[in-house]
DNA sequence: ACTATCCCCTGACGGC
DNA sequence: TGCCGTCAGGGGATAG
């Protein structure tokens, strides 16, 4: 499931490669790809130059000036590929972008069909808006998570994954997040003092930018826009080791359902609820 | 404001 | 072999 490493390796794979190019069309075939309002997407970014990749949390945004741009969410299985020009769209294949006078067009891929595209008409900054989301995770400060934790009883597991607060973290990088930081998912957000919400944070943009380094984490679908899985999944503490034992104690590590996700943890080393 | 639940969708997997 | 039920999950919607 693409999360913030993913999704900024999906980026910086793009950057170098289709920044400035124009696009020269855009073919769908599923209309259902394409959020309310985007259904006109493809003739309105005909002709336009691509200036600029950006990421905010889980989404990607092609810029084309002017406030113009198209946003990107990979959902659970999307894949952002740059294939050969005559590549054939296979059945998974649902979008693609032609780009002038170049080898190479890019491709969108969705086993599950789980993604969206949106057509931005002023720059990425109105989707921020109409979708609340927070702070991106890599540039969010402590006061401010701090500030957002404390007026809630929700757990901190539940918090972290809501895009509103923070934006980028899914249920991987929650789960190793809070392993690192010998926190259990169910504890209540309120309960972290200022310096816990420092060191939580600290842990937090660690552990993603080592994902970036590593290209993200592959469990299933994820691959960069060349095509290539990530190698974070092997530096993986908790998430996907039901019934194996603990990096740091041996103790089996346990699988419960919290805040809507099945959550993996240590039960000795992760206290503080229940 | 928050929780619980369902939905979307498909491939993987277990049971028979 | 193959059919069928179940499960997983990000985010949106809806009911309570």
């Amino acid at each position: 499931m693409p999360e913030l490493p993913e999704v900024e390796s999906i980026a910086r794979g793009l950057r170098a490669q289709i920044e400035g190019a124009r696009i020269e069309a855009v073919r769908c075939a599923l209309p259902d790809l394409l959020a309310e309002g985007a259904e006109c997407l493809g003739e309105r970014v005909q002709g336009h130059t691509i200036r600029a990749i950006q990421r905010h949390g889980k989404y990607l945004f092609l810029l084309l000036g002017g406030g113009l741009g198209v946003a990107l969410h990979l959902g659970m299985t999307g894949q952002l590929l740059l294939v050969p020009r005559a590549a054939p769209a296979d059945r998974h294949t649902h979008l693609e972008i032609l780009l002038a006078r170049r080898s190479r067009k890019l491709a969108y891929r969705d086993v599950r069909k789980f993604g969206r595209m949106s057509l931005l008409e002023s720059g990425p900054e109105g989707l921020i808006r109409r979708k609340r989301l927070g702070p991106d995770a890599l540039l969010i400060e402590a006061r401010q998570l701090h500030g957002a934790l404390q007026r809630t009883r929700r757990s901190i597991k539940a918090c972290l994954l809501d895009q509103r607060v923070i934006a980028g973290l899914g249920n991987i990088y929650t789960d190793e997040v809070l392993f690192r930081r010998g926190l259990h998912p169910a504890c209540p957000a309120a309960a972290l003092a200022p310096a816990e919400v420092s060191g939580l944070l600290r842990t937090t943009r660690a552990v993603l930018r080592a994902a970036i380094e590593r290209n993200g984490t592959t469990i299933s679908d994820y691959v960069n826009a060349r095509g290539e899985k990530g190698r974070y999944q092997q530096k993986l503490l908790v998430y996907d080791r039901k019934g194996k034992p603990c990096r740091r104690c041996g103790t089996p590590i346990a699988r419960a359902w919290i805040a809507g996700r099945g959550t993996y943890f240590c039960p000795s080393c992760q206290k503080g609820q229940d």
